[in-house]
DNA sequence: CTCGAAGTAGCCGTTTTCGGACATGACCAC
DNA sequence: GTGGTCATGTCCGAAAACGGCTACTTCGAG
């Protein structure tokens, strides 16, 4: 059951940022670091859709996402078009609850689906998030401090979380080293 | 994924015949003892399928499959829609390609295929037939000799080969009890 | 010795099951 | 503190179980 996919990629400070589409939405969001990569991870994703590398018809879509990893635009207006299981989509769903500048605890995300236990699944959940970005999964965060692990290089959340701070008030965890606890007090 | 599947059923002496189609052709044949087992092997074969039961539809593909189970014809024309593996497709084409009121033995199937020991894995592909009688998984015989098994009951398979070799040179098989090797002479 | 019947050990693709591994965290024992 | 254990959903690989069978062995009857 093969759908029609058409993406393309645009540069950015974060890398390669690649885009690919159905007629009813965004279906894939992807940081690499160059064309073979990308090409490769988008063919990894879709092994039965039918692939179309299309720079123009999604512009528009791709211009808006560049704007806001560049900084030049703080909110997105994008569809969606993904599939997932049906707790994959409930955590989906309560990662675009979280407002930008703000960030969630693993943990607290799962008590909110009612799943207390559920830390360690929801961080499946979200390493299983195929639209980055639009679907925050870099606003969870360990309980331990830090950024914790990302999909596409831990470096990336933490310039993402940083972005999105900056208009926002300061966060303890974009002041701290990977792994390490924040200090009570900034010297 | 769903496909959209519609089905209905004939009463034959072989009990009742469900024959469900999509669009491109035939994708269920089977034989059940009453409606309430039909149903439920339909709904059970197509746990992700849109099926509507149809008697009008399918009618022309029903006439011409019961004809042939009651012995009025003697070929059979119907387009098919099957999925499978591989291995299973391979296995039914080469059941397609043995002659009416003719057997193989499943070894013999299965040396033909270039598997020679997998005469029980030819057996596993003939119990997955999705379309009896037109893929005809019940001209397959076990070398001890009788009809051997079949999903909808031997009695069946038997009745079917008997039918078929009605008007070929009479089978060795057919004049047998099931288990016991054929006489030499017939008295 | 011959032949047949019954038991047994392989055969092969598919399906099911099971054990880890994960973008974690709470709890308990030292 | 420090380290082990378990919870939670999903995926993936390995391993095992399961048949619409068969070839070979074994044993007994004639």
């Amino acid at each position: 059951m093969d759908r029609s996919i058409v993406w393309t990629s645009r540069s950015t400070r974060l890398g390669l940022l690649g885009v690919a589409a159905t007629r009813r939405g965004v279906c894939h969001l992807t940081f690499a670091d160059d064309e073979a990569e990308l090409t490769r991870a988008v063919a990894a994703e879709f092994p039965f859709a039918t692939l179309r590398r299309d720079d123009v018809a999604a512009s528009a879509l791709a211009t808006q996402l560049v704007d806001y990893v560049e900084g030049r635009r703080a909110t997105l207006d994008v569809p969606l078009d993904v599939g997932g299981s049906r707790f994959q989509r409930r955590v989906w769903d309560a990662l675009r609850a979280i407002p930008r500048g703000q960030t969630r605890r693993y943990a607290e995300v799962a008590a909110a689906l009612g799943v207390p236990g559920g830390a360690r699944a929801v961080a499946s959940a979200c390493a299983a998030n195929p639209v980055a970005v639009v679907v925050p999964c870099h606003r969870v965060v360990p309980a331990a401090g830090g950024v914790g692990g990302y999909r596409y290089g831990a470096w990336r959340k933490q310039a993402l979380l940083v972005a999105e701070a900056a208009d926002a008030t300061a966060l303890d965890v974009v002041a701290t080293e990977a792994g390490r606890a924040a200090p009570r007090a900034p010297r």
